[in-house]
RNA sequence: GCGGGCGUAGCGUAGUGGUUAACGCGUCUGAUUGUGGCUCAGAAGAUCGAGGGUUCAAAUCCCUCCGCUCGCCCCA
């Protein structure tokens, strides 16, 4: 057993069996995004590990320990992808994006790789719808893609679902804010969790964040970034909240919203299921990110974006009862039991297929007993029969499986496709 | 990366030291000459996740590893 190959640590195979839920969520996906006025983009799965390192933030966890990095033979250093957005606005830099009509609205689906532990809902690979916006300030762009998620989650049948929503303020005042909290937790320093003083050194917003018991005393008196911010943040970010509200979407402010990519200023938002206990429930999360296109070398360029993971929004999907018939492999079956029947059967096949019609072939040398059974279960609405008295007489039984009796009834080759059709159509 | 739980045929389970590891679903075959679904009969399929140890004897106890899972961390 143990000498039989698995699938990769936190990888898994999509079976035939889940893949209406991928093709529910991708149709969803297509219809969403075109009525917003998106397009879609495809990207390398590996990217210059630069990307990301200046991207993301070369301090992240996501790139600082969950990255994919590698050498190839020409001694590049590449990375997977381990998010969207970096991969994105450096395709709007080198195809020169920042001359299309501005916006530039993109979409696409992408795996995803992070070298993390697996949990349910977590995975080294999954795959991740993502939106990016740029060329906008427009808080109504900001709300305009968060309402992309809310629309696309109603769409499959999602419900009970919140929109967090917070401001992260701008990448100046946060920096005198974040001073300020580093001065309000400096003499507790000893007091808190160990995470939290990790946290203090790496990632002070995080702190406010913290589950930790010994840590809740101090987060109640503790600054809050969204109590002060800039005149221009707090203006945006009251915009994006009139613009959520009067298109009905549900929404909660949360003081405390803190994403884990460097690069986010003013919205940021995550969707969550209301009910949610586990802890990998988030559907989907962005923000803005005014000052990535120049990061990555590219003129000042504000930019707005998501990512929600596929494989979580079908585990929700799956919670909120969500289920799929079992179609049909096949809308004609085939049973033949006459040698030399082959060549005719699988000219049969062919002009089927060519008019629409899905057909099999049974096998071969197998008893019609058990060609009947593959018949069966298959779902075919139609089994075709070929034996030695049909060959001869170059007629086939069309037997309709669908009636309880049985009924069939033998009919010429030459016609038989346009009979299928007709019936099928009726 | 840290801590807990779990791991028996494709799937779901029974079996907690002692003969050829059991059952359901599924798969395959058959039930008088070439016909599915229901029923009946039969078959295949498991070195009990892997490796090592304890014991006269291990699916059952111990250790290591692998995988899944829950919480933390982090994130989608």
């Amino acid at each position: 057993m143990s000498s039989r190959f698995q699938a990769p640590r936190g990888t898994q195979d999509v079976l035939p069996d889940m893949q209406p839920y991928w093709q529910a969520v991708n149709d969803a996906i297509r219809e969403v995004t075109h009525l917003h006025g998106f397009r879609r983009i495809d990207t390398p799965v590996f990217e210059n590990a630069g990307v990301f390192e200046k991207g993301s933030g070369d301090t992240t966890d996501v790139v600082e320990k969950e990255m994919y990095v590698f050498e190839d033979r020409g001694g590049e250093r590449l990375a997977l992808t381990p998010e969207g957005t970096p991969a994105i606005c450096r395709a709007y830099l080198e195809h020169g994006m920042a001359s299309w009509p501005q916006p530039v609205r993109l979409y696409t689906t992408h795996a995803m790789f992070r070298y993390d532990r697996p949990q349910k809902g977590r995975y080294r690979q999954h795959t991740q719808f993502d939106c990016e916006v740029l060329g906008s300030v427009d808080p109504l762009v900001d709300a305009e893609v968060i309402g992309i998620l809310w629309d696309l989650y109603a769409r499959l049948g999602i419900k009970n679902i919140t929109v967090r929503l917070g401001s992260l303020d701008d990448l100046e005042s946060r920096r005198s804010y974040i001073e300020r909290l580093k001065d309000y937790y400096r003499p507790h320093l000893s007091k808190l969790s160990e995470d939290s003083q990790r946290r203090f050194a790496r990632n002070p917003l995080r702190l406010l964040d913290s589950k930790d018991e010994r840590d809740q005393p101090f987060k109640e008196a503790a600054p809050k970034l969204i109590e002060s911010l800039s005149p221009l943040a707090q203006e945006h970010h009251d915009a994006v909240q009139g613009a959520l509200a009067a298109a009905g979407i549900q929404f909660a402010i949360d003081p405390l919203l803190v994403r884990g990519l460097d690069y986010y200023n003013r919205t940021v938002f995550e969707i969550v299921p209301d009910d949610d206990e586990r802890a990998q429930g988030t559907l989907g999360g962005g923000g803005r990110y005014d000052g990535l296109i120049e990061l990555l070398g590219g003129p000042s360029t504000p930019g707005i974006g998501f990512g929600s993971g596929i494989e979580r929004i079908i585990l929700e999907m799956q919670k909120n009862g969500i289920t799929f018939e079992p179609s049909p492999v096949a809308q004609v079956y085939i049973v033949h039991r006459a040698a030399g029947a082959g060549p005719k059967v699988f000219a049969l096949a062919s002009e089927l297929r060519a008019a629409g019609v899905p057909a099999v072939i049974g096998e071969t040398g197998k008893s019609m007993k058990a060609q009947m059974r593959g018949a069966n279960t298959s779902g075919a609405r139609f089994a075709v029969i070929i034996g030695d008295d049909e060959l001869a007489a170059g007629a086939a039984v069309l037997k309709d499986l669908a009636s309880e009796d049985g009924a069939q009834e033998t009919l010429p080759l030459a016609s038989l496709a346009a009979a299928i059709g007709a019936r099928l159509r009726a």
